[in-house]
DNA sequence: GAAGATACGGAACGCACGCCCCGGTTAGCA
DNA sequence: TGCTAACCGGGGCGTGCGTTCCGTATCTTC
């Protein structure tokens, strides 16, 4: 597989897909219309899909970006000295993305599912680790896992979906934090 | 506006339409084809459409009922001996009925918007008495509202869709539940 | 600067789904 | 039992969207 460079056109195009993409399921989720990306980038749909086979690649892309993200966050995390503040910190930085995020929710739906599985699998390896210095600390109750912390953030994610209100996460926040902390 | 009584045949076929939406509504949320409901009910397209304007009028028709039914049970547990406990109950009744119900997120989202408003209302309004008697008990913290609850409910119930373990509703439920105590 | 490869654009296709229409059927009533 | 009005069924229309195709434009190389 001789990996050709690409011409120079077609890498800007490509790049402005990303762009386009990248806020618009921000804005709006999966359910976005795959013309209306085109159109916000400049280009026909026929160029979209010669950079990426299917709409879903595409979101898939944007998506697995965003989790592994999160992930590598969640790594440099791990190793702070207070592991509590490190694990309350890290859930602060969900609830802030989780304001316009719209595409946040379909991501863990799975709609990208393929390359999504791997992502999901390495943010479940960094938050694991996050997860249990903090219990290990005693600043985090242990009858959690990592599978129900993570269903509790994607709750969290969707409670404040279309919420005017740009306090509510925080104040949703607040009381998952006091519930995970130990009796 | 006479209201003539239906024929035989028809309020039959109107009930069994309503029978098989709600399962199928229940079962894959507001995205499920009409078709499919009709062909489930044992009957054609067109007379879906003969005893429902459109597809969000039959999703409503559904959906208001659950809403009614959870708020009248809310009304129901409002005058207890016991408000903090009353309260705790009515949270478990929510996490079960969120194991199987992909509608009850569709629901709040307004998917039927017209209708939905009124029993949206009506249910805040029972929520709200049980709320305020549990804080006033000085069994839940008095800085979450009953929108902040709403939010907190739609965000478990739609934590919980498509896990296979059957008890993750009652763990997050711990936490929520341990996080709503007074510090 | 010309030739060849590469990429672009947007019109067109197929499909799924909400919704409507009309010929045929059935229930209710005398 | 026969008549009328109500109702049923499913084929069909319009729309929106993902995807493909191909004539044209643009970049790269010699």
């Amino acid at each position: 597989m001789a990996e050709r460079p690409l011409r120079a056109d077609a890498r800007r195009n490509r790049e402005r897909v990303l762009a386009a993409a990248r806020s618009a399921f921000a804005e709006r989720g999966y359910a976005v219309p795959l013309d209306e990306i085109a159109a916000a980038a400049g280009v026909g749909p026929g160029t979209v899909y010669r950079h990426f086979p299917t709409k879903e690649a595409l979101f898939a892309a944007i998506a697995v970006a965003n989790v592994e993200e999160l992930a590598a966050e969640a790594r440099a995390r791990a190793s702070a000295a207070d592991p509590g503040a490190a694990f309350i910190g890290f859930l602060d930085r969900i609830a802030e993305q989780a304001i316009a995020k719209r595409d946040l929710p379909d991501a863990f739906a799975g709609a990208g599912a393929d390359a999504m599985v791997a992502a999901r699998a390495e943010m479940d390896d960094a938050l694991g680790v996050l997860l249990a210095r903090a219990q290990e600390a005693g600043a985090v109750r242990r009858d959690v896992s990592v599978g129900d912390l993570v269903a509790l953030l994607k709750g969290l994610v969707v409670a404040v979906q279309g919420d005017p209100d740009p306090d509510l996460p925080h104040r949703l926040l607040a009381v998952v934090r006091d519930g995970l902390q130990p009796k």
